[in-house]
DNA sequence: TTATATACATAATTTTGTTATGTATATAAT
DNA sequence: ATTATATACATAACAAAATTATGTATATAA
């Protein structure tokens, strides 16, 4: 998968909810993109842990059926970049489809 | 911009070009996105270099008004390789917009 | 003669992945 | 009971692919 993409895709993901942990970010991509798109776990915690030390996330601990669950979730300043993150993709990809379609222009 | 998808776009300019010159590449891309993207020699020549290397591009250089131009060129393989790779991208491109534009699924 | 555009190239560094490995619990299958 | 699979987090070694800086060289405009 494409390098930088990661995490907006987290931070958009978590724009459009309150809150989400890591291996449940896996499993959403994974279903929106129809098995297409596996985050592997590699990349994904130590972008989780960037994204936190660069104070873009907060994250709560919680045990659920007997097993830790690290919540995270936008912070102030998170929910900024975000916007602004996901729109710069955005006009990324558009520039991208005009290299790749151009009968379009 | 987005670590991977260089040797996407130049394989997909040359699939629609007979040949091109490294810096005519840079130019044609920042022509078509109207100046957002910005190829940079440092990741543009060792990527072309690898190209070549792989045997997916074969080169000729040309003096053109007193200056050395390496035009670039699709081999067989190249534009086979090239085809998958494009349709590749754009499947990865819409999984993407899937995640940034949920409203939509 | 200085700046800008054209044209190529490479080295050092950084970013951001993959792959492999490790720990641990719950549950279903053998 | 034991094994496999799913859930859940984490890190280390390695690789890929950029950015930034630097270098060479020619043509043309200021």
């Amino acid at each position: 998968m494409l390098k930088g993409s990661l995490s907006v895709i987290i931070l958009k993901l978590l724009q459009d909810r309150p809150r989400m942990y890591g291996y449940e970010i896996t499993q959403k991509v994974k279903e929106m993109t129809a098995g297409d798109i596996a985050i592997t776990e590699g990349a994904l915690y130590p972008t989780l842990h960037k994204l936190e030390a660069d104070e873009l996330l907060e994250s709560t601990t919680e045990i659920v059926e007997g097993r830790a669950r690290k919540y995270y979730f936008l912070t102030q300043k998170g929910n900024e970049h975000s916007v602004s993150a996901v729109e710069e993709l955005q006009t990324f990809l558009k520039n991208i489809q005009l290299i790749l379609n151009p009968k379009l222009a």
